[in-house]
DNA sequence: TAGTGGTCTAGACCACGGT
DNA sequence: CCGTGGTCTAGACCACTAG
C-alpha cells in the first residue's frame, strides 16, 4: 500500500502505481482504470489526493478522462525515430555505421540547488573522409542519481550503456518538445553549413519506468537528418 | 467578480482574469502574482479553486510557482500543443477557445494523374483584437475518394467532419517528417512576425484503418504553437 | 518569524452516460 | 436510476524562503 510515514507524497506515490500497472499491462491501452471513488477506498485517501495523481497522468498523456464514463488508458502510439532519445548508437550499429562521439564540454552544474553533470557531445558517424556529425547534444544529468557519472570518458563510452549497466538505470520515458532554431557559428562550423539555415532542436526529459526523472536534453539535428514520426490519430 | 450563478466554473473565470491581467501587462514577465491566500481573499473563493486556477495556467506555461517565494509570470509565449493533425478543432474547443478557418485557396489540381482538391487554410483562434493564427495548412484530396468535395466551405465546416459525416471516411493513422523552414512573406503576414524567424514545417500523409491514404498534408506552424510529445524508449 | 506554496482530509452538490 | 467524473467548501499541517 501506501508510505504514509515517509516523504514520498501519497498522490505520488499513487501515480507510481498506477503507471506500474499499466507498464507491466494490468490495464491495457483503452481499458478504464478503478474509478476515483474505488481508488480512495483501495488506497484510503481522499478524493483530492486520487484526482492529484490522475490528473499529473493526464497532463502526462497517460490517461484521459470522459465525464459520466470513466478514466481510460491512452498510451500514445506515437513513434519518434528520434536517435538520441533512444539509442543514437544501437541505431548506427543497425546500419552498420560507426558512431563517433566528441565531447565538446563537461562540468559539474547547479541548477535549482540540484548538482548536475553537464555534457555536451557532437555525435555522428565515421565516413571515409573524416567525421559527419549529425547531432550536437547537451545533457544535464542529476548527481544525486549518477555519483561519479563524471569520470567516465564518454567520447568511448555510450551515456546510455553507462546509465544501464554502470548505475542500473534505464531510460523508459521522454517528454519532449520540437522547435525551429537558427544555426549559431558552431553548429555550422560542426555541421559544415556555410549559409544560415534553420535546423531542429528537440528539448525534453528523460524518465525511467517509475517517473523518475534523470536526464534534461537538448539536441540540435543536423540537416542530414529527418525526423519522422507515425501516429495514430484518436477520435 | 466572479459570477456565481451562470455556467462557467470559478476556477475558469479566475483563471481568465489572471490571464488577461497578465495580457494586459499588470503583471509583466517574472513579476509575482497575488499569493494564492490573497486571491482567495480578493476573489471569495478556497483555495481549492484558486489552486486549480494556477494550476492550469502552469501547464500551460504562462505561470511557473516557487515554493516559498510566490507564482511567477512566465510570459514568453502562449504556447499551444498540438502533436497531431486530428486534434484541431477538438482540441480548441476543449480549451474554450473559437476555432477560426480562412479558405487561402481551393482548386482542382491533377498530380501524378490523379485528380485532387486542394485546399489552403489559415487556422487559427479568435481573440478579443482579432484572429491568431497557428498554422497554414495545404491539403490534397483525392477527388476518387471524396468526389463533390469542392462544394463545401471550409471556412464554416471541419473538414475532418466532413468526411466523417459526408463521406464516411474515418482518419486513422498519419505518417508525417518535421522539418525547419524560413517563414517567406505570406506566412510572415499571416502569423504577424516582423523579422525572418524559422518555422516548423511537418509533411505527411493521411491514411485510414486499411491503409487507404486519404490525405496529403503540409502544415506550417506558427512560432505560438508547440509541437510535444511523449514517447516511449525503445530497448 | 511571517508568508509562501505543497499536501491532505472530509465532506457537498452537480452534470454526464448508460441501464 | 446509479456510478462516473467535475466543481467547490472549510478547514489542517508541513516545508521552503527570506528578512
Amino acid at each position: 500500500m501506501l508510505d504514509r510515514n515517509g516523504v514520498i507524497p501519497l498522490y505520488f506515490q499513487l501515480e507510481r502505481i498506477i503507471r506500474e500497472d499499466i507498464v507491466k499491462g494490468k490495464y491495457k491501452n483503452g481499458d478504464v482504470i478503478p474509478s476515483e471513488t474505488q481508488l480512495m477506498k483501495t488506497y484510503n485517501v481522499t478524493r483530492t489526493t486520487v484526482r492529484k495523481a490522475i490528473s499529473d497522468l493526464v497532463n502526462e498523456g497517460l490517461l484521459a478522462q470522459v465525464h459520466g464514463k470513466g478514466t481510460f488508458v491512452r498510451l500514445r502510439q506515437i513513434k519518434y525515430n528520434i536517435w538520441n532519445f533512444s539509442g543514437f548508437t544501437d541505431y548506427l550499429a543497425k546500419k552498420n555505421e560507426t558512431p563517433v562521439s566528441k565531447v565538446l564540454e563537461k562540468e559539474t552544474a547547479v541548477e535549482n540547488g540540484m548538482d548536475y553533470f553537464k555534457l555536451v557531445r557532437a555525435r555522428g558517424v565515421k565516413k571515409e573522409d573524416g567525421v559527419l556529425y549529425l547531432t550536437i547534444d547537451m545533457s544535464l544529468l542529476p548527481l544525486s542519481v549518477f555519483p561519479g557519472i563524471e569520470k567516465y570518458d564518454f567520447s568511448k563510452e555510450s551515456l546510455y550503456n553507462v546509465m544501464k549497466h554502470k548505475y542500473g538505470i534505464f531510460p523508459k520515458r521522454a517528454s519532449l518538445g520540437v522547435y525551429p532554431v537558427m544555426g549559431d557559428a558552431v553548429t555550422k562550423k560542426i555541421f559544415g553549413c556555410k549559409r544560415d539555415i534553420p535546423l531542429l532542436k528537440a528539448e525534453g526529459r528523460v524518465y525511467t519506468e517509475e517517473g523518475m526523472e534523470i536526464e534534461r536534453v537538448k539536441v540540435i539535428y543536423s540537416p542530414n537528418m529527418e525526423f519522422k514520426a507515425v501516429t495514430n490519430i484518436e477520435g
